[in-house]
DNA sequence: CTGAAAGCGCTTACAG
DNA sequence: CTGAAAGCGCTTACAG
C-alpha cells in the first residue's frame, strides 16, 4: 500500500539536496543550514509530503499509533476517553485503535498481540468499574497506562475518577441547600464505586454532624432498583428532603417513583445522581443534577503521561481526578 | 518501535533454511516442500513469529489496518459497528483505528490525512444520522465504505439500515396484535429516517385499509417531546389502542404521559418505538417493544464489503438491511 | 553543512 | 524446490 502521495526522493529532488539532507531537514536536526532547511521545507509543503510511517517505523522509529483496549462494550467510557487522548496527542502524530477487549482476558490477548505486531508506541487500557483489574496477560515492551479501572500491578500507572470525591461533592451539594434529611440509594455494594462513593458521602456528613435518615438501601445500577428503593423508602415512613443516587439510572427510577406518589422534585426532595449520562440524566423532568466522572480530562491526561513514558520516564501509582458536579433541574428548579 | 520479538531470521535459522524461504512457507506460496513448509511453520509457531507489519508494509503489501471515522459522538453507532468490522475481519488480521470527526469536515480530512499516512488499506464512514453524508474532502486512494449515513456520490458504497422495513414492522406488529387504532409521533421531519419510517408505517396500513385515528406528530427526538405529544394527543380526545413512536427516547416519554394518564401499556394501548437503544428501552416499566437497526450486522458487512474491495471488486450503491423488531413488554404485556 | 552508504525486516523476481 | 540479491522509503552514523 504505501501511501501513493510523494517520497521524500520527490522531496529532495525538488529541493536540489541529498535525501539524506531532505531527511534531516524535515526532522528539525541542527546540522542543517537555515537555507537549506527552508527550501526543503518548502518543497515538502509544495508537494504535501507526508513520510511513510512504515519506513519510519522500520528504523525503530515510533509508529505515531496507541492502542486503547476497551471492556466497556457500549463505548460510554471509551469514546470520550478516547476523544480526550485524540486531544491531546494531536491528530496527525499520534492515531489510537480502539479495539474492545468484551470483558474476556483471550481476547485481551489477541488484541494485544495484534497490536504490537503493527508497533503501537503504548497502550491505553480502559476498564468498565472501578475495580482493579488483573495484570495484563503478557509482558508489554511499551508504555501503559490504564483508565477508570486500575491496575492492581505495582509499579503500573492508573488514571481513575476520585469516587470519595465524588460523593462528598454530591453531599456537600444538598447541604449547601440546606437539606438535613438525606438519604443514599446505591447500585450493587460490590463495586468499588459504591464503597467509594458511601466514603465521600459520610466524610461530608459526619464533619456537618449529620446523619442519613434511613440505613443505605443498595441493590443494582438499575432504573427498576432505583424504583424499588425510593417505593419501600417511602413506604417506610422515612421522612427525608435530599436523596442520593448512585448512579443516573437510579436517579431516573427514583424521581418516577417520587413523582407517582405526588412528592415534587426538588421542593419536597432534592435529588442527585452520580455519572452525568447525559441520555439519561438530561432527558428527564426535572433533569438530573450528578457527579460527572470527567472521561475526557482523564483521557487527556493518559495521553500526557503516555507521551512522558515513551520519552523515557517511569511513572507508576494510581492517580485520582476530582469529579464535576453538575447542577440541574432535580436540586436547583426550574 | 517493532516489536522486540523474533524475526523472520531467527525462524529461518531455527528451520535451517533462508529467509526468502521461510517467507515463502509462512506465506503459503507454493513453490516450497511440504518438509520445508512445516520445519519453519513449527519454528515460527514455537519462536511465536509475528512478521513485523511495517516492514511488509513497505513492500506494498497491506498494512492490515483500516480507519473508521465516526461522527456520532457518544459511540452508540460507532461502537457496534466497529464490533461487527472487527468480528467481520478477524482480530489478526485487521485492527481499526477509531477516530471521530465530531461533525466537522476539516477535522474529518485532518484524520483522513493522518490515516493514510500510517496506510491504512481502507476506510469505514459512519454517519450520526441517515441522510446522505457529503463526498469525502479529497481523493482516497483505497477502498472505502458508508455505514448509516450513505454517500451521496454515485459510485460509492453504502450499507444502510432499511428504515421503510423497521416502520413496517412496527406497524406490522401492531396490527398482529388486533390493534387497529393507531397513533404515530415522530421526531424531527427534517430526518430521511423520520420518513422512510413514515412511509413504512403507511404502507402497511393501506393494505390493511386503516388509517392512522390522528395527524402525525412530529417534533424532536426527545423524551420531552414523546411526553407532550402523548399528553395532547390524549388532550384532543382521540382514542387509540397503538402508538408508534420513531425512537427510544419518544417512546420512554410516551410511556411517562401515558402512565401519568392512568393508561394501561399495553392493555389499553401497546407501545412500539425505534432503535432498540438498550439503555433506554429495557430500564423503563414496562419494557419498550423496539425496532433494532442492526448496527453490529452493518459493521460485519462493510467488513466483507471492503474486504473484496481490497481485492480488486468495484461496488457500488447503496445497500439496505433490514431491520429486526425486539418484542418486550409494552406490546407483549409481563 | 552535505551526501554516499548501510540498514531497519520483510517480499519478490530471478538464477540455479 | 531453494537461496542470493535487490529494493520498499526512510534515518543515521560516518566521511568529506
Amino acid at each position: 500500500m504505501g501511501n501513493g502521495g510523494p517520497r521524500l526522493r520527490d522531496v529532495a529532488e525538488a529541493a536540489g539536496v541529498s535525501v539524506a539532507t531532505a531527511s534531516k531537514a524535515l526532522n528539525g536536526r541542527q546540522d542543517v543550514s537555515a537555507a537549506t532547511r527552508d527550501k526543503v521545507l518548502q518543497a515538502s509543503r509544495l508537494l504535501s509530503f507526508r513520510p511513510n510511517r512504515a519506513a519510519q517505523q522500520l528504523q525503530g522509529g515510533a509508529s505515531g499509533t496507541v492502542g486503547l483496549i476497551a471492556s466497556d462494550l457500549d463505548g460510554r467510557f471509551s469514546i470520550p476517553i478516547m476523544m480526550g487522548a485524540e486531544d491531546g496527542f494531536g491528530i496527525e502524530n499520534v492515531s489510537v485503535f480502539l479495539t474492545d477487549a468484551r470483558g474476556d482476558l483471550i481476547r485481551e490477548r489477541h488484541h494485544l498481540e495484534a497490536l504490537m505486531a503493527r508497533g503501537v508506541d503504548g497502550f491505553i487500557f480502559v476498564g468498565s468499574r472501578t475495580d482493579p483489574r488483573p495484570p495484563i496477560a503478557m509482558e508489554v515492551p511499551v508504555p501503559v497506562v490504564h483508565v477508570y479501572a486500575p491496575s492492581s500491578e505495582p509499579n503500573s500507572l492508573s488514571f481513575v475518577p476520585d469516587n470519595v470525591d465524588a460523593g462528598r461533592k454530591a453531599t456537600q451539594h444538598l447541604l449547601d441547600l440546606g437539606r438535613r434529611r438525606l438519604a443514599l440509594i446505591s447500585g450493587d455494594p460490590d463495586y468499588v464505586a459504591f464503597t467509594d462513593r458511601r466514603a465521600g458521602v459520610g466524610e461530608v456528613l459526619d464533619g456537618a454532624g449529620v446523619e442519613l435518615v434511613a440505613p443505605v438501601r443498595s441493590g443494582e445500577w438499575s432504573e427498576a432498583w432505583g424504583r424499588r428503593a425510593v417505593r419501600d423508602l417511602m413506604a417506610s415512613g422515612t421522612d427525608f428532603d435530599g436523596l442520593i443516587c448512585s448512579s443516573d439510572q437510579i436517579g431516573r427510577g427514583a424521581l418516577e417513583s417520587l413523582a407517582r406518589a405526588g412528592v415534587s422534585v426538588p421542593d419536597d426532595v432534592a435529588v442527585v445522581s452520580h455519572d452525568n449520562w447525559e441520555v439519561l440524566a438530561t432527558q428527564c423532568t426535572p433533569q438530573l443534577s450528578s457527579v460527572d466522572m470527567q472521561f475526557r480530562k482523564l483521557g487527556h491526561m493518559a495521553s500526557q503521561a503516555l507521551l512522558r513514558m515513551m520519552g523515557g520516564e517511569k511513572e507508576s501509582g494510581v492517580v485520582t481526578l476530582p469529579c464535576s458536579l453538575v447542577v440541574r433541574e432535580s436540586t436547583l428548579g426550574v
